[in-house]
DNA sequence: ACCTTACTACGAAGGTGTTCGTTGGTCAAG
DNA sequence: CTTGACCAACGAACACCTTCGTAGTAAGGT
């Protein structure tokens, strides 16, 4: 068996679940399902045909103990942010870390809390640097 | 006429062929071509399919006076830009620019220049916020 | 034992993305 | 006039994404 570090990026729809994972931890479909309907119409049976392809492409990993299966997501919520972000810079900003913020903050306007979190970050990394 | 104000997101191969025109400026199917295979193998009429659909859907413009039709960009980069971080932003990050931000500095450690440059991009949002 | 409920599994359908081969048109050189 | 180079257009094929309906099964109550 061949054990591969990585995964297909997820798609938009396989994102939201995986969003509704990480935030909740271990969940059945059910579970899933009736967050992802608070917010918008949906299907049982498309969010768990989702989970299930999930499943086979290892985005997801399923607890079968129980007759309803507890699916959690295989990598952390930072892992999959890392991938997708650094995809993102790669595909569309160049790689220039500071393109991709001016874009995100015009897309958004930050708090000045979030500001303060940003200088902060970016400290940091300029200590480790020295 | 409608003019609709907002496009599709572009896909993968979509926005590669939007990098080529951006720093190329308008140019025939040919140059766009030519310029990506240099880096992959491609075949001409997928790119120029790939072209005539994305003239469809409004992403290209395209100048047809010429035998060899010239396409350009209907978007500067900029503002696709703004587009793509909002949304991966919005879908995977919860709308935290610092979260997207750790996350790309992860996956591509910037170097000192670019730290600085993040330094004073943020340094300028602060100013503006006062 | 029977019915209801709550699951999983599965397949089909419709849409989209991407690739590739073929066709037909224009133009200039021979 | 014929040939070859270059171009746009188009359709077919294939894979992938998403949705939805249906079938089968386990569990619990009556």
């Amino acid at each position: 068996m061949v054990k591969s570090n990585d995964l297909p990026r997820p798609t938009d729809a396989e994102l939201e679940i995986l969003t509704v994972l990480w935030s909740r931890g271990p969940a059945t479909v059910r579970e899933v399902h009736s967050t992802i309907s608070r917010r918008r119409p949906a299907h049982y049976t498309t969010v768990l045909k989702l989970m299930q392809i999930m499943t086979d492409k290892g985005l997801v990993k399923r607890d079968e103990k129980q007759r309803a299966h507890i699916y959690s997501a295989s990598r952390p919520r930072e892992w999959t942010q890392r991938q997708l972000a650094g995809d993102l810079l790669e595909r569309a900003f160049a790689g220039s870390a500071s393109s991709l913020l001016v874009g995100a903050l015009a897309a958004r306007k930050a708090s000045a809390a979030e500001l303060a979190e940003l200088r902060k970050l970016v400290g940091e990394y300029e200590e480790e640097k020295r």
